[in-house]
DNA sequence: AGGGGAAGTGTTATACTATATCATCCGCTG
DNA sequence: CAGCGGATGATATAGTATAACACTTCCCCT
């Protein structure tokens, strides 16, 4: 999802899934039920959710489940790049570009909760550059931006 | 602190209290014992303290605390922009620019867990043409970057 | 001085987020 | 089928944050 914009979701959802197939044997890891049950959840969506909004869906399901399994499934998902953390939500999203390599920056709308992930390339920016500038060797970027998406934007007064 | 290089800190710590009163007159607010305490003890390092970090130090110098009251000190200070919060560390860290206006991003040493506060202005960097491009309205951004500061990158193996 | 409202604090309880630990199971390889 | 490593089950607990309500303090107005 580059946008708040209207898509094929359903091939946005298979698409996703695919590349976690491929991914997953690309590298000789398990995409087991578990795990794919738990990106699936978070790829009904384009919101974050956080890990007990995931564990209420899996029980609500039938599965019985404890915090640990989900944990452990998007901590995969996470390392795998098949799914993202929100830090200011402290929760969960699914990658909008499985596959390619990316560092993704978040806009999260504060009224509907969606998440846009959009291409940027924060070690290219003014962070990078001062980074460099004073020596810091730079591992892992977040950069996550809240307000109101272009459907809510007119919808609150 | 604009990178991890040593300075007079506590002038550092001087002129940042300085400014946090200067600020809360200005505005008719109250800097109050317990806030102003909560900033003085997130102010004797340029690390990230976490919320029951502060509150353990309170208790240790003799003030029976609760969480609700960092909560609390918390809260005003980093509305007032004397703190930032440090969302990948679910921490806060002083303001290393009380008073002058900024966005700022941050550069957090894996290692010593020293925080830089950078001057950047994230709205007019890609994420901030993407937004617009969208349509969204930004609101507030984080940008933060964990990796190795300059001390710590020969230190370690 | 006294009344009264807003802001701040005290206190208790609880919600939400995340991990440690150890036992067990499953799938593969030799 | 024995053995190994990764994955899951299960219980407990650690860490982060807020709800709710009582009480106090400050400040302004009379
Ligand atoms: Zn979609
Ligand atoms: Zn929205
Ligand atoms: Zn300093
Ligand atoms: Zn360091």
């Amino acid at each position: 999802m580059i946008d708040f914009a209207p898509h094929d979701h359903d091939g946005c959802i298979a698409s996703a899934l695919a590349a976690a197939e491929e991914g997953c044997a690309a590298r000789g890891l398990r995409l087991t039920d578990a795990r794919r049950r738990v990106l699936e959840i978070l790829l009904e969506s384009h919101r974050a959710l956080g890990a007990y909004d995931v564990l209420d869906r899996l029980r609500a399901e039938g599965r019985p489940a404890q915090p640990p399994l989900v944990y452990r499934a998007l901590d995969f998902l996470v390392a795998q790049g098949f799914v993202h953390r929100i830090e200011r939500l402290n929760a969960f999203v699914a990658c909008a570009r499985p596959g390619a390599e990316h560092a993704p920056a978040f806009l999260i709308c504060r009224a509907c909760e969606a998440v846009a992930e959009m291409p940027v390339a924060p070690e290219e920016g003014r962070l990078g550059s001062a980074a460099r500038a004073t020596g810091f060797a730079l591992e892992a970027t977040t950069l996550e931006a809240e307000g109101l998406c272009p459907n809510c934007r007119g919808a609150v007064a």
